[in-house]
DNA sequence: ATGTATACTATACATTTGTTTAGTTGTCAA
DNA sequence: TTGACAACTAAACAAATGTATAGTATACAT
């Protein structure tokens, strides 16, 4: 169900509020925002209910509770609800999921088999919505100073990438993390350090593989 | 300034209302919860904004903003086995917690007073362990390229710092991010990018304050 | 001994606030 | 053209709610 525009601008009022002050505004602030009496307030207020946007408490002052926050769910989307590694809040909602860490990626595999699994980390589920996704702690200093030794970049399975993208590649036996560049029949593999070689490969011979795309990085220092 | 065991209840009790509902309790319900008189109860909010660890907005209904999250000092022990934001596996060892992302930090306040508090992040409890932790989401390029706009730094909560330590300051009413040194009597705060300048302030003047050191980086890509 | 702080009872008052009743106006699809 | 929905006005009611007045009892420090 789609709000509105009116309906959108009242529902994020609602949220500034609560985000400014701790708690959500009455009917009569609503109205005196927008400049409208309480009733019509409070008639947006059951449409935004209706809607699944927040719930009203009873007739509690201020008795607001948002429930959507960013856009809606990725409905029908593809929740990967493996039996493994989930954690749950006490209501039940996913928060976040135990993340592999590899040590080493197995030639010639598709992408993610596990020769060694270093271990896991929990992440945000946010950040993995629809995408599969691992960690390698990087080895070398060829993305320094965006990527430095020791850090764990997060990694979406993906077997191609666009001009610029920091991917992660399987040259012969060794996983690099390398800026993406594709020109003419060419593909270059650049790193940020300017200490380490370009690597320029013929497109299409087979000689790397990309096994995916940074989409973050995590430092422990 | 430190609570009394009822006044702590009174605090878990309202910070886990609001959690739960998404809306402070009223003065009354304080009141039916613990068996008091609503006067009891108000005068427990008025001791508690006192002590600093929430606000009341005048005389509106719910007016409360709750503005210190995580334990008082973190003086011995420190480990918050807090009821909220924890992860359990289905073995029951836990495995993250939901760590606080602040906005900006409140000036004056000892280390963890807040003012807004934009979501929270799980993160692996291996890497907090004993430790009174926060992230901040990082505005400016100061430490730029080993933290960039926009990435969230995990924080430590301490109030000193050693030599080449990355520290979150309170410089006036900001929070920044510099790299901490003492020389003589003197505390300077530079930056890794050499387009912002350094800080230089006297030991004990009372201008800056030490919110933290950085432990970690979190980049979204 | 006196003052200050905590922690409460009991009642009362004035708003604040959610909600109701009773309507109007405009849009848009069946 | 009829009906549903959105978006409102205007006034009123009853409940929820913050707060004041006026006290009691206990603990602790000066």
């Amino acid at each position: 169900m789609e709000l509105t525009p009116r309906q959108k601008e009242i529902f994020e009022f609602i949220k500034g509020f609560i985000k400014e002050r701790g708690f959500p505004p009455s009917v009569r602030e609503i109205g005196e925002r927008f400049r409208i009496y309480p009733r019509a307030a409070f008639d947006h207020l059951r449409a935004l209910e209706r809607k699944g946007y927040l719930k009203r408490k009873g007739s509690m002052s201020r008795g607001l509770k948002i429930l959507v926050f960013q856009g809606y769910e990725s409905r029908g989307s593809s929740q990967r609800a493996g039996p493994h590694g989930e954690h749950l809040k006490k209501e039940g909602r996913l928060l976040s999921r135990e993340v592999p860490v590899l040590g080493r990626v197995a030639a010639g595999k598709p992408t993610l088999a596990v020769e060694h699994v270093e271990g896991t980390i929990p992440l945000p589920i946010e950040w993995l919505k629809g995408k599969e996704v691992f960690l390698l702690k990087v080895k070398g200093d060829s993305m320094s100073p965006y990527i430095l030794p020791e850090d764990y970049v997060i990694v979406r399975s993906q077997p191609a990438a666009e001009n610029g993208d920091v991917v992660v590649t399987l040259v012969g036996e060794e996983a690099t993390v390398k800026r993406f560049f594709r020109k003419g029949g060419k593909v270059e593999l650049r790193p940020d350090n300017e200490h380490w070689e370009t690597l320029q490969i013929e497109e299409g011979s087979g000689e790397i593989q990309i096994l995916g795309k940074v989409i973050g990085v995590f430092r422990k220092c």
